[in-house]
DNA sequence: TGAGCAGACTAACAAGTGTTAGTTTTTATA
DNA sequence: TATAAAAACTAACACTTGTTAGTCTGCTCA
């Protein structure tokens, strides 16, 4: 592991500032006063305010373009890999929370590498899609409109982010197993 | 009703821009070009960027107090009620795409606002969780955590405004029964 | 001790921001 | 057709934006 360079602080503060108040909105004379310096000298570090967007978004897309394919290869009923799925985003989530806040809220601010970022998005949902098809095929799941499974799934999950800090108790196996309990199972008791 | 007045469309045309950029990135000089005139010209109907923001999250935010509070109110099993919370969630959704995203992702950038717009949204958790909770004591639901019943619930509701306007062959009640489903009945088969 | 350098600083830029004042054009009605 | 109201326009404002250039400070190590 390298070690934490004035860089990284830089890209882990502005994480924060723009799960506060979004990409747009934080300027650098904020993420400046934030990290207790002048604006100009964060460019001693950094060539400009995309690159940190860019840094934040793609590293953790690529993160998960990687978890779900190794679930999707590996030997497991479908149901499991869908709570491996869901143990991926609660641990991806857990380490990078402001990360996540700008995956979801602000990649459309990726000037000129949306592209990258969206074809990553896309080929992590048809791994998604494959998984669930799968079941249905086998009958591990039941047969409801496959990509309404996914979308509530990927709501709650991409969710994560807003809920997991404020849970500072939070068990993170606890959490990924009462998310597979009611995504999977449901909330019926069925008496 | 009333008829559709020029303020109206601007604040139609602003929800729109907002659900693509934020409202952070729409300058006045984006609204007045996708409205076909100049941005000094908005001024005639409007008295600032804040108050068309306002105008959108505040509306519909209360639509969502009153919608909950009629159906916590009335004489169904919790299930039914949760069914019928989908439903509002997805009716409202249908109308105003565009003002959900704002919703969403920009309530924090109401000036002097967010205050009251944060009780809102208190009081409709409150009122979800007492459903939940309801229906645990009744036994009809699983004895989960109620506030990660919610957060799935919520999570997958909120980000309908994402989904719904790419499904035009949408039928509403179809996918309310859908999600109603999967949310309350979950998707394993139980063969 | 002194050279080099990482990392802070001040000052300034060009472009873009929301908004205003004042004026002209368009529309509707008497 | 004349008049008034509605709604567009031009021009400009004070301020904020990301970024650059050039300078100063203090640590590291030969």
């Amino acid at each position: 592991m390298m070690q934490q360079t004035r860089k990284d602080e830089i890209i882990k503060t502005a994480a924060k500032l723009f799960k506060e108040k979004g990409y747009s909105a934080v300027t650098m004379r904020d993420l400046a006063t934030a990290m207790g310096m002048k604006a100009a000298s964060l460019y001693n570090h950094i060539n400009s305010k995309q690159e940190i967007l860019k840094i934040i978004i793609i590293s953790i897309a690529e993160e998960f373009t990687k978890g779900i394919d190794v679930i999707y290869n590996s030997n497991n009923s479908s149901l499991d890999k869908l709570s491996q799925v869901i143990a991926l985003h609660v641990k991806i989530t857990t380490n990078s929370t402001n990360e996540m806040a700008s995956l979801n809220n602000d990649w459309m601010h990726l000037e000129g590498q949306s592209d990258y970022y969206l074809t990553l998005r896309n080929n992590y949902e048809a791994t998604f899609i494959k998984i669930i098809n799968e079941g249905i095929l086998s009958s591990e799941i039941k047969p409801v409109n496959p990509e309404i499974i996914m979308f509530t799934m990927l709501s709650t999950l991409r969710s994560l982010f807003l809920w997991i800090p404020k849970k500072e108790d939070l068990n993170v196996n606890e959490l990924a197993s009462n998310l597979s309990e009611i995504l999977i199972q449901g909330i019926n008791k069925k008496l």
